[in-house]
DNA sequence: CTTAAAGTTTAGATAAGACTAAAAATTTAT
DNA sequence: ATAAATTTTTAGTCTTATCTAAACTTTAAG
C-alpha cells in the first residue's frame, strides 16, 4: 500500500528525473514538494525500504521499476480527471489542476478504466501532456514550443509549458485555447517576438509567450 | 478546515443521531467507526473544540449546526458520486460504496455543483437514499419497506436497507433492481413471507428480504 | 442504597509525516 | 590540496490519529 504522501513524492521524483536520467537530489525533491530537505530524506528512506526507489546516501535517488509504475499510475489518473473536468464538466483550462491533485489519489482500478472508456480513451490532457495507458506506456508527446516553429508554418495549440494561472489567464484573454489554429507570419530576430495569425486574427506575441506555448504542426 | 478523519466521524454521528434526536454515545460512535472508545473520545474532544459537536463528558454528543452542515455536505457528495458511478460509468449497484467513500472527501465546491448539474440534479442515489441539495436540505424520502405494503398494491423498488454485498447479490440474482415494478400478490401471516410479482415473474420472498427492500408506492 | 457491571475518560505509547538544529559528507574555490 | 560553502543526513520534537491499560462515572441489580 502506497500512502498519499508517498504517491506525491514518487510523482515529484518522476517529473524531476524525466529529462536527464541521472539521479534526483534530495534538495530538488524537497523544493518540488515545498518541504525541507530533512523531510525529503525521511521519505526517501521509506520509499527505499518499500523498494520504490534506489537510494544511496548522499547520492540521490532513482525510481525503481515499481516506483516508476506507481508514479505513472498517479499521473495517468491526474490527466484523465483533467480531461473529465474540462470535457464533461464545465471547468476551464486553468481551474483543473488543484482538483485533479486530489482526484489522482482515488484508489480503484475499475474507476480509472471506466473513466478512461467514458472519455473515449484520450491521449492528451487539456494542457497537451500525454496520458499513460493502463500498462504504463506513455504516448510520445509530438509537441514542440511555438518559438521553434518556422515562418510560414501552420500549427495547433496543444498545451502550455508554464501552467501558472497568470499565463493561462493571458491566453484566455486573447482567445488562445487548446485546439486554436496558429500560423506563424513572421519572426523578429532582435527580440524573438513573432507575428502570428490566431483564429484568423493577426497578433504579435513576445518571446516569453512563444516559449511557453506547446503546439503540434500539421 | 475539517480533516478526512473528522469528516468520517461527523458522518457517523449524523447517521447514528438520525432517527431519535437524543445524543449519540461514545461507544456507538466507536463501533460505527470500527475503532476503540478511547479513540472516539479523543476525536469527540477535537470536534467539540472546533464547534462541530455539542459535548458533555459522559453524556454523549450531538452535532452542532456547523457539524450538521459539514456532515450533510459529505453525504451529498457521496451520493452524487454514486449516481455518477452507476449512471455514467458502468458500475453496478453493489460496487459503488467503497469508491464513493473516497470521492466524498474531494474538496471543491465547483466540482460538486458541476457534477450535480452534469447528472441532471438527481434527488436519490442508486440505493434510493435522498441527495441533499447545496443548501443542505434533504428531500423527504417517500420510501417505505416492502414488508409494510398492503396486499394487492403496486410499488417500485427504490432502495435497500441492508446494503451488504450479500443482499445486493441476492437482488441481482433475481433481477430485482432499482426501478423494478413490484406487486404484492399475497402475504403469509405465519412467517411474514409474501408472494410478489416482479418484472412479471411471480416469486415468494421471505420476511428478511421484505424488511430490507425500500419501495415507493405509486 | 450500596455494589457490580457497563460505559467513558485519562494517561502513556506508537507510527506517519513534518520541522529545527546540528553533524557529517560532498563539492567548489582558492 | 585544503578550506569554505553547500548539500545531505541525523537527532530530537511536534501533531494527528490510533492503541492499551487503568481510573473514573453512570446505570442497573439486588
Amino acid at each position: 500500500m502506497v500512502t498519499l504522501s508517498e504517491e506525491n513524492y514518487l510523482k515529484a521524483i518522476f517529473h524531476l528525473g524525466r529529462h536527464d536520467k541521472a539521479s534526483v537530489s534530495t534538495n530538488a525533491i524537497a523544493q518540488k514538494m515545498e518541504t525541507k530537505a530533512s523531510s525529503a530524506t525521511d521519505m526517501i528512506k521509506k520509499l527505499s525500504e518499500k523498494g520504490l526507489v534506489d537510494y544511496q546516501k548522499y547520492k540521490g535517488v532513482q525510481l525503481s521499476e515499481n516506483g516508476r509504475l506507481a508514479a505513472i499510475s498517479v499521473i495517468r489518473k491526474h490527466r484523465l480527471w483533467e480531461v473529465f473536468l474540462v470535457n464533461k464538466l464545465s471547468f476551464s483550462w486553468d481551474e483543473v489542476h488543484e482538483v485533479a491533485e486530489q482526484l489522482e489519489h482515488i484508489k480503484s482500478e475499475k474507476l480509472t478504466l471506466e473513466l478512461e472508456s467514458f472519455l473515449d480513451y484520450p491521449t492528451q490532457d487539456p494542457h497537451g501532456d500525454p496520458i499513460p495507458d493502463s500498462n504504463g506506456s506513455i504516448p510520445s508527446a509530438q509537441k514542440l514550443l511555438l518559438a521553434k516553429v518556422k515562418q510560414g508554418h501552420q500549427c495547433i495549440c496543444v498545451g502550455v509549458k508554464d501552467s501558472s494561472s497568470e499565463f493561462l489567464k493571458y491566453l484566455d484573454k486573447y482567445k488562445i485555447a487548446l485546439g486554436s489554429q496558429i500560423k506563424v507570419i513572421s519572426k523578429e530576430a532582435y527580440d524573438e517576438s513573432m507575428t502570428v495569425k490566431i483564429n484568423d486574427i493577426q497578433k504579435t506575441i513576445s518571446k516569453e509567450v512563444a516559449q511557453n506555448l506547446f503546439v503540434k504542426t500539421n
